[in-house]
DNA sequence: CGGGATCCATTGCGATACTG
DNA sequence: CAGTATCGCAATGGATCCCG
């Protein structure tokens, strides 16, 4: 089932209630390239607390954007990946990623 | 002139650093369907207090997302409109739209 | 009308210690 | 390894008052 924090009318502010966080952003940039263990996302997310990410990915564990899997091994395996609801951000992130390409090459040559 | 904060290797923490953030997305939003009076932002972001109003315009006319323009007149008039390295960002708030969309018509029918 | 300047409450967040 | 729990500070953001 998919959750029920009330919609706000306009759509935009929809999806910016959900990933319209600079963490949660950086998160989906990450498993967006394939399911990703806990420590892998602390060390690609400089600066995360530990409290934070795990806030972070329960929320977005809640809003059904990501799924969390435990492998029941020794050590402890936790793999965090895109539900299908997610994977249909990447365009958002696409846009984003496109921007910054873009503005690299700008302020790069003035 | 465009601004030097440094830029992050990622190009989408590039973007998120900009407006990787609830307000300025919001804002964003709003300048896109044309210029906007600081009295028609705070009206129309419900909930956003003067100070956190202020404080991002401001953040974002450094950036060089928008421009501030004073109209000498009485009563003051002051507008805000989009540069062209705003205008730029359309496609990412576009992307959001569609995904809040979308997700409406999902959850509205489970 | 569109802010600037304060003051202050809330809380986000980091640091640390402990566990299945 | 991947967390949970607690504590405490620094900063964010809200409320208020004033001004060009």
């Amino acid at each position: 089932m998919i959750p029920k924090k009330d919609l706000p009318p306009c759509p935009v502010a929809t999806t910016v209630g959900m990933i319209g966080n600079k963490w949660k952003l950086l998160i989906l940039r990450d498993i967006l390239t394939g399911p990703k263990r806990f420590g892998e996302l602390r060390k690609s997310l400089a600066g995360i607390s530990q409290k934070v990410l795990t806030d972070s990915l329960r929320g977005m564990e809640e809003d059904g954007i990501i799924t969390r899997t435990v492998y029941a091994e020794v050590p402890p395996r936790v793999e965090y990946s895109l539900s299908e609801l997610g994977e249909s951000m990447r365009p958002i992130i696409n846009a984003m990623e496109s921007w910054g390409i873009a503005y690299k090459t700008i302020v790069g040559r003035e």
